[in-house]
DNA sequence: AGAATGATCCTCT
DNA sequence: GAGGATCATTCTC
């Protein structure tokens, strides 16, 4: 089920192909470990982005501030920041480093340690505990600690699957961006239910 | 320094 | 379907 670990030049490539690709890989975490069924890519020309704002700095010269700074750092790390005060939301740097880039991993399905997800998320409905990128971020354990980790050899990993998987790979609009709204840039397995509710704006 | 903003979720009606 | 929770970052004065 948990094949080979991805390593950090899987990542180092363009972020709308890691955001495909990474459908179907198996995102790991102190025991648990879910199927990723759906995601959306964010670059840096993007105004939907977090790093825009930097982009726009670069071009004067100037080094990236702030949270987003991270997104130009190498490739393969982590990137979780506080979304609405409330939620914490799990992303993959990509690009070569100097480039800014994420895919945003927006739902997974529970394959392992199902029992833990079930202590952290007790109220809700099984199909319900992974189903958002807020969601799933609690489900597995993920929060701040875990911003600008690397992948390659931390506790928090994603691998390849070995499980024979063939879903069919649907493209959207991204949810709840008010931005860039015509960037076809969610990616979802078909006709699975632990793909987020949101629709398209 | 103060205000606005958001890659969401849950709890009602 | 609508609204509130809640806060780091970013924008505006």
């Amino acid at each position: 089920m948990i094949g080979e670990r991805l390593t950090t030049a899987f990542f180092a490539r363009d972020t709308v192909t890691v955001a495909r690709e990474l459908l179907g890989c198996v995102l790991v975490h102190e025991g648990v470990a879910a199927r990723i069924v759906e995601t959306e890519a964010y670059t840096e020309d993007d105004p939907a982005c977090h790093a825009y704002g930097n982009g726009l700095r670069r071009l004067q010269g100037k080094s990236p501030t702030g949270r987003s700074a991270i997104l130009y750092g190498p490739p393969g790390v982590a990137y979780v920041y506080l979304n609405y005060g409330i939620h914490w939301l799990f992303n993959v740097v990509t690009e070569p480093e100097g480039q800014a880039g994420a895919v945003l991993i927006r739902a997974v399905e529970p394959v392992k340690g199902e029992a833990i997800i079930n202590k952290r998320r007790p109220q809700a409905r099984p199909a319900d505990r992974t189903n958002g990128p807020g969601k799933l971020t609690l489900a597995l354990g993920i929060n701040q600690s875990h911003n600008g980790r690397f992948l390659e050899d931390g506790g928090l990993y994603i691998a390849k699957s070995t499980a024979k998987w063939s879903g069919e790979v649907v493209t959207s609009a991204r949810i709840g961006i008010s931005k860039a709204q015509e960037r076809p840039w969610r990616f979802f397995v078909a006709n699975n239910q632990f793909v987020s509710p949101g629709r398209p704006s």
